[in-house]
DNA sequence: TGACACCAATCTGTGCAGGCATAAAAATAA
DNA sequence: TTATTTTTATGCCTGCACAGATTGGTGTCA
């Protein structure tokens, strides 16, 4: 076993509960899952401790370890997302990381412009000058990849760690776009140039230039993928009653 | 003891690290742990494992728990930002929560006036009025508490469980808004118009406008708090290296 | 002498097994 | 209905064995 024996235990049951083969509701009792999974106590535990603070169980006294439903699940939890894109809420969760990005990105960019560091203006440059580059001879995957890079980057250089944070899950969205063949079979010349001309913004200082440029590429974005979505229910949770 | 002793344990060692007691890079051990809160082992691993899950720590063999610096924490963990907030860090937090819903509440309500259900647009409209009322009053203290509401409300009538989320901090940041003064001491006519205006703009699936005065809305808001992060400095995190 | 590869000691987290305490649901009595 | 007892699964504790990483020493060769 190379990885720790809990963290097996975290995925095995969590892509369960997500992927909806335990439904919200059942009780888990340790020792069954003891029994099941032939690992001791204290790893279950330890498991269930983890499981729990990413809203996907509770365990109480006299009564178990009970799952609980979508609305429970820390929406911004990386394994929580994981687990969701490779179900049947795949949609669903695309459509919220989508939402968020186009919300996000623009703002991301203004705030680069106003702040990022000079080593991050210099490789927006140099990567969206590779973006046009390998874009017009057709190589996808290497797009994609700078592709990527680029709005990891213009995240990072907002110097908003909560937009930071937000690149992995976004990358992740890119590359099902592509691997899904959502994506044209060559970039769009106009896409190429927004991504062009926001790194010229950013490094121009120009935040309105950025703003603008950077809500053509979602809007864009947004066209190509929103059909994934289509018909797909949205989720109505209460406001959390004010707690305090 | 009410609640359960692991929780204590990552509340008094997630709020010391999060506070800077507890400085990057320092390495601790269970065993010493286990004394000095005078718990037992199984009750430290427990706790290790959810502050490992959040960001705050890493275990490896034969050198014991390290304590890792800000960067790796996890930005979206709400027992992180709730410590965040109470720490010399608040500003920075303050000025993150606030850009992200700067660009997120812009969004939340367009998607709301497209998506909300009856009975979220009747409550919307209910609650907008009441502000206007408590507000003229000078009712602070319920203005906020229906501040709160309305806010929560848009952001879970959008149908995006990523914009629900977030109204717990966001909360949180209205709370300590009021808290600290910086409201004035009765809300501005403006102010009490835009809301109005949202929630009119929402019952009638007029999503232009419910975008248009929540940017408003944002916008005031953003200049009655941002003095309270001038100066702080911004954090960049180096994207993540494309993984897989 | 000095550089380097290799091996053994040691330290610390990880996992296992079993014990008692306790809270809360369920059943029973008042 | 209300109060009390019983039941039962989790919470917490402890002793032990193991795995894997660091460290230091040993030996070889240049």
């Amino acid at each position: 076993m190379s990885t720790s024996l809990h963290a097996h235990v975290v995925e095995h049951l969590g892509s369960r509960i997500v992927g909806g083969q335990i439904p919200r509701g059942s009780i888990l009792l340790a020792a069954e899952l003891e029994e099941k999974l032939q690992v001791s106590r204290s790893v279950i535990r330890e498991a269930i401790r983890v499981l729990a603070q990413s809203g996907l169980v509770t365990s109480t006294k006299r009564v178990g370890i009970r799952v609980l439903g979508a609305e429970s699940w820390n929406p911004y939890d990386t394994q929580v997302i994981r687990w969701r894109l490779v179900s049947e809420q795949k949609g669903t969760q695309l459509r919220s990381l989508t939402e968020l990005r186009i919300s996000v990105e623009p703002m991301a960019a203004e705030l680069a412009a106003e702040v990022a560091p000079e080593n991050m203006r210099k490789e927006l440059m140099m990567i969206s000058a590779q973006m046009s580059h390998y874009g017009r001879q057709g190589d996808l995957h290497k797009f994609l990849e700078l592709d990527i890079r680029f709005h990891s980057l213009v995240l990072a250089a907002s110097g908003n760690e909560m937009f930071a944070n937000l690149a992995t899950p976004i990358g992740a969205i890119l590359r099902g776009r592509t691997e899904l063949g959502l994506m044209p079979e060559r970039p769009h010349e106009e896409a190429l140039l927004w991504h062009q001309s926001v790194s010229d913004a950013i490094s121009n200082s120009d935040s309105a230039g950025a703003r603008k440029n950077m809500e053509s590429i979602m809007r864009r974005t947004h066209n190509e993928i929103c059909s994934l979505w289509e018909g797909q229910p949205r989720v109505f949770v209460d406001p959390p009653k004010e707690p305090r």
